[in-house]
DNA sequence: CTTGACATGTTATCTTATTACATACGATAT
DNA sequence: ATATCGTATGTAATAAGATAACATGTCAAG
């Protein structure tokens, strides 16, 4: 049960002008934060969200959501399987799709339909419609608020009379951290 | 070689409150109009752009082309597969895929990462930032200016120091005329 | 303690996508 | 006209992602 500390890692900017940031930072999973303290905010208000609507956080969801928590990025079912079954949980396929479809229902984690993966939600509990924001160079991925870009797409969606029901908006490109790496490489 | 008429199946609709639009209509693709006009145009200009671009566009390519377009809805890469194995194309997944791969590279088509699926451009060679509005009900596909989402999208990313380099952006949800339908059928 | 709803586990299968390698085609330069 | 090189096509094999169907286990209400 390896509790990943700290600095995450893949998430973490090692770089210049790396500041540490809050827990309420949008951007966070792109910079230096307290992940333990992320960590264990995420599964709590997880938990109690659970409770609060008489749902039962069993070993395999807990699990697999702290499985997603260890690292700001996405990982595909099977990755998130293989964790599982090391801890002795189920070796096939529909443990892991139900957890992951389980925690998905409630918020507490999203779905990237882009990489086909998923990942630990950053704001349980939250209303949001969050912006996901694909690092190529690192993969992290952090969740940017969406409420203006929701807004565009509403009034989008309305000059051609079309009812959305839900939308995912996902954008690749390099994090802060990466930009200031990636140029060296290039070049 | 059936030249799909008219009323592209799944994709016209037959309500009441239907008006047929013009080639330029954005959401033409949830309404009747004039498909054959809309496909040949399409075709031509993917023919065009691709002679302009030095680049060759070969049996596989066009064929590929001009099966996403015979309707307003996105296939699935063996579906395409299918057709053109059909049509004396290889039968083996890498054809359909690098046909696939060449049309969206060259914005003859998109690819729709929701349903792992692929569907032609309605717009080629013009610069733009579509929106998928995806129908549940009919499954058609439109494309719905996205200027101002994409705005708004630019503007989430810059507050996080976030560098897009290419995003999607994808409803669904029920268009004109299956709104007029499916409550019916949920009473 | 029984029952019914829900959760977990397993087998099998399906769909989507890629890697690797062989063959054919087409434009260019001799 | 033909050698050549880059590009396109074809095939086989397999990886990766996802679901259906069914058996078993668990927990809490009655």
């Amino acid at each position: 049960m390896s509790d990943p500390i700290q600095p995450a890692p893949g998430a973490v900017a090692k770089g210049p002008g790396v500041k540490s940031t809050g827990a309420d930072d949008p951007g966070r999973a792109f910079h230096c934060h307290d992940h333990g303290h992320c960590t264990t905010e995420a599964l709590g208000r997880a938990e109690a969200l659970a409770a609060a609507r008489g749902l039962r956080m069993t070993p395999v969801r807990r699990r697999t959501l702290e499985i997603l928590l260890e690292q700001h990025r996405a990982m595909g079912a099977y990755e998130v399987l293989d964790r599982l079954a090391e801890d002795g949980f189920g070796k096939q396929p529909p443990v892991a799709y139900r957890a992951l479809e389980f925690l998905v229902e409630q918020g507490f984690a999203h779905r990237i339909r882009r990489l086909n993966a998923f990942a630990a939600c950053a704001h349980p509990g939250e209303a949001h419609r969050p912006v996901f924001l694909i690092c190529t160079g690192c993969n992290a991925i952090a969740e940017a608020p969406g409420a203006r870009v929701s807004e565009a797409l509403k009034l989008a969606a309305r000059d051609v009379d079309f009812a959305i029901d839900r939308a995912s908006v996902e954008a690749v490109g390099l994090c802060p951290a990466c930009q200031s790496a990636a140029p060296e490489i290039r070049a």
